[in-house]
DNA sequence: GCATTCATACTCGGATATACTCTGTCCGAGTTCTGCAGG
DNA sequence: CCTGCAGAACTCGGACAGAGTATATCCGAGTATGAATGC
């Protein structure tokens, strides 16, 4: 089980996004991490297609976050560039074989499933509980109260 | 987020041992669950790297349980085949770019990884809490109270 | 009748191709700013 | 001095290769069984 390595880029995106004033473009957050350009901007397009951010064309364009930091989760950043599907997908082997389980039995979900699957609404439900805007009151706690005012700076030379 | 294929056929695997009376060749496990003998086989050898089950060779060789079914925890198993190394995997790219965070601050983890690390211990914590034994009972009350009768007369045949 | 030997059939284990997804990159469409010409 | 226009620069968006990993497979090494043979 891996998950995407573009979820860490895009999760530090929203946290830079979230304490910006304007539209930042993709040029200068693939910048700010020292990261690729274009491939980071393949990551933005993902999470503006899951609405979390909107972009805005033109010389003074960029991204945005379209919501309140403190009303985007984490978990919707992950689902945004790594899916939505569920790690574990139950491919009924139960049916197979020589001595299939009764269609009676399987209108239940397999009991291996349903484990792995409350696994995950774990997994999820971690993730929602925190917010954007907690990761960045944690960096700023971490790193310094000027953090931010910095990064402004920077973004805005 | 994917998980590999063959824990679904491991998972259901270690619950058959767990009912069986003798060593269950990987033949006879594959065709039981109707899938590719010799896939099937490459999963049960990392079972057995991974210490959950012993493999005798010999004309009535197969595989076993080397411990009590409620000693294994579904988290065994999924580690067993997918790895243990966690999905998230944190590239400390804070670290980069014209404003890197100071190698004091980096004392500590990243909140970004704190909080998907924390997310992945629910996960396991998830999975631990369910036994080989709990999946094998679940399925005995699901199918029906004689299922691992026929399961063994089917196996001895 | 019994012990020994040998061939056999069956098992696991590692080494080997293939398909697919993730990673990384490029170029085109669209929009806004800026400079300039005209009124 | 103000207005309208054209050019240019910068932005995002989707289409295009390469690498790594999961998937699927095959063949060789090893062992217990069982029969055949000699005593």
């Amino acid at each position: 089980m891996k998950l995407s390595g573009g979820v860490e880029w895009a999760v530090h995106c929203c946290v830079v996004l979230s304490r910006a004033e304007g539209p930042v473009p993709a040029t200068r957050l693939a910048e700010f991490h020292g990261i690729s350009r274009t491939y980071l901007a393949k990551h933005l397009q993902q999470l503006s297609r899951a609405g979390l951010v909107s972009s805005t064309e033109g010389r003074v364009g960029g991204y945005a976050l379209t919501r309140p930091a403190d009303a985007i989760t984490l978990l919707d950043v992950v689902q945004a560039i790594d899916g939505r599907e569920p790690a574990f997908r139950c491919t009924e082997i139960r049916q197979n074989g020589p001595l299939p389980a009764s269609p009676q039995a399987c209108r239940k979900a397999c009991g291996v499933a349903r484990a792995m699957h409350a696994a995950e609404q774990a997994w999820r439900d971690s993730l929602k509980a925190v917010t954007v805007a907690d990761l960045a009151a944690g960096v700023e706690h971490d790193v310094g109260p000027d953090t931010f005012v910095r990064v402004r700076e920077w973004l805005g030379s």
